[in-house]
DNA sequence: CCAGACGTTGTT
DNA sequence: GTCTGG
DNA sequence: CCAGACGTTGTT
DNA sequence: GTCTGG
């Protein structure tokens, strides 16, 4: 699945994701984890791409009291149309969360042990999202998010039986597309992303604490016999 | 019809 | 908004 | 996702 | 065990 997420690099990063100019905050992280404020890219119709801030959890429009009902952090791509919650966002509140890796844990005992995985080129990639506002008793608008999980290839497979929804470039503009691709065509942009561009490592037990966030939390820890 | 819920994950 | 349960 | 808390009352 | 917070 997908519970952590890295934007290491921020250079180039409003360039990448074709958005001119990016009003929100744009540093590295380390160990974004949900609750937290991340920078999304939409598309609006008739407009050209934002990125904003919005928080890590999804609260439906439609919620009446957030505080006691789940903000579901994944959403799974097998289920997206059958899912009362997310069928109605379907149409129009796709998301790109851009990202540079993520984090899986793999449970040994007690302790969970983390893997970083991200792609081989360092490269930026794009984790396909769902969002929604939702009006405070204030009047503010809340707007939130959710990651699409999907089947891991097999080098995440080897940690995990879920991976996040990572979209191919080419796909990303189609999936921001105000024309709501058919459920055949969202299930071909939500497969896995292939293996062959991610590479894997273990790190340290430091990024289960989300109060940790610097950037010696991705580097490799030669810390056990567990899987590569 | 209306009322009420609406999630994923991993673990047992 | 949409689905499920009664 | 993991870590950490998990309560109420009355008083300052 | 389960919920909340980050």
């Amino acid at each position: 699945m997908c519970g952590r997420f890295t934007i290491t690099v921020t250079i180039g990063l409003p360039e990448r994701f074709g958005v001119a100019h990016c009003k929100v905050p744009l540093l590295p992280r380390y160990n974004i984890a949900p609750s937290q404020p991340v920078p999304v890219i939409t598309h609006p119709f008739g407009s050209i791409r934002e990125c904003q801030e919005m928080t890590w959890g999804l609260i439906p429009s439609t919620s009446k009291d957030p505080t006691h009902s789940p903000r579901p952090i994944n959403a799974r791509a097998e289920t997206l149309h059958e899912r009362s919650t997310f069928r109605p966002l379907l149409s129009s509140r796709r998301c790109l969360i851009p990202a540079t890796g993520f984090y899986e844990w793999v449970r040994s005992g007690k302790s969970s042990i983390p893997y970083y995985i991200h792609c081989k080129n360092g490269d930026f990639f794009a984790l396909a999202g769902l969002w929604d506002a939702w009006k405070a008793p204030d009047g503010l608008f809340r707007k939130t998010f959710t990651i699409i999980t999907t089947r891991p290839n097999p080098l995440v497979a080897r940690y995990h039986d879920r991976m996040p929804a990572i979209l191919l470039p080419e796909n990303e503009a189609r999936w921001l597309d105000f024309m709501t691709p058919s459920n055949k065509e969202l299930k071909e942009l939500l497969s896995p992303y292939p293996e062959e561009y991610l590479t894997a490592h273990r790190v340290s037990l430091a990024v289960n604490d989300p109060m940790h966030e610097d950037a010696s939390l991705i580097k490799r820890d030669e810390g056990g016999v567990l899987p590569v």
